[in-house]
DNA sequence: GTCTATATTCAGATAGAC
DNA sequence: GTCTATCTGAATATAGAC
């Protein structure tokens, strides 16, 4: 990643990575401050509260989000190779078992976030299905996913697939329990 | 439920309700101690910190949870009607997208638990993939299930599903996004 | 076992100087 | 934009009377 000399750039990277791995109410503005190298009250100049904050992470996560899905759609052709990266993607954002995706986190701590961020959520659940559902329907026709019916329904499936997995590996922080969940799916794909 | 004159219990019960619906982090035991009708310190008699509460909590949950599997297995015979009754007992579990299980909950809080919490986390996804594999195994022999090929990954598949699902239903506040996410496995299994 | 009272710590947030 | 200093509220937890 390259280096931040921008203060506003640096607190979101920091406290998407702490909301990913600690959960919203995990981190502090105390802790943010440290990361990043000032004093707390300066961090409320660029985020006035962390509602605000909090809703200024989801809304970058899922444009950065969306831009991969259309990466992926832009550099591999089957539906097969598309829905073998998404997973890849959750593979890489568990890290290990150690994070979770933003989205999976928020939905964790539904009671402390505003009402623009749970709408954020629903946005980027509304996104990733939608695309997932196009690559199940891509796989079906060109026979590169094995046994598509419902296009939208897989799609469903995949994403709380993907969700309970992440979860389930960082609660054991160990990346089997991810590969264990994923591995039928994964088994359906070819390229 | 029964009316509840053991202090201890009317305490747990409050405390399960509370962390399935707003998270470990979400109560606090003035919460707790307004609603069973105590004062908080007298909280502490019984449980003297919140990490022993919660170990309590999940605990108990798990032996409840087993005593459930257990009772399934009396009940129904096919592999596919014990998976239906699974399904049950996580949309049940769910309350029209207010609730998660509790494990799930813990999960993804997993900064602000103790070790022994990890622990009797780690027990619970054991015991209910052990449970649901051997399901999975009976529904392939008696053909209730369709299409089985190794009983412990469909499992885990269908662990981490139902967990996802409960959370994408939660953060939506809408028990439909369950159901759409369990529609395909509900499909494969007769009674 | 439950109470009142209090200790301690830390959170998010604000005021105003530089 | 960043700082020091401070406010306010809430959390877990403890001491000791009843």
């Amino acid at each position: 990643m390259m280096p931040v000399n921008d203060t506003k750039t640096a607190l979101l990277n920091s406290a998407e990575n702490a909301a990913r791995t600690l959960g919203i109410d995990g981190f502090s503005y105390a802790d943010l401050a440290k990361d990043v190298g000032i004093r707390k009250a300066s961090i409320h100049h660029h985020f006035p509260s962390k509602a605000i904050l909090s809703t200024a992470l989801m809304q970058r996560y899922r444009q950065n989000f969306e831009a991969v899905c259309a990466e992926i759609d832009a550099d591999f052709a089957t539906g097969g190779a598309r829905l073998s990266e998404l997973i890849d993607q959750y593979r890489a954002g568990s890290n290990g078992g150690k994070r979770l995706c933003l989205c999976t986190s928020f939905s964790a701590n539904r009671d402390s976030l505003s009402d623009d961020v749970i709408e954020q959520i629903s946005l980027f659940r509304a996104m990733v299905i939608d695309w997932a559902t196009k690559a199940f329907d891509t796989g079906r026709t060109d026979g590169s996913i094995q046994g598509v019916v419902d296009p939208a329904l897989e799609a469903s499936a995949a994403l709380s697939l993907l969700e309970g997995a992440q979860l389930a590996a960082r609660a054991a922080g160990n990346p089997q329990f991810f590969e264990d969940a994923l591995e039928l799916l994964t088994k359906r794909m070819s390229t």
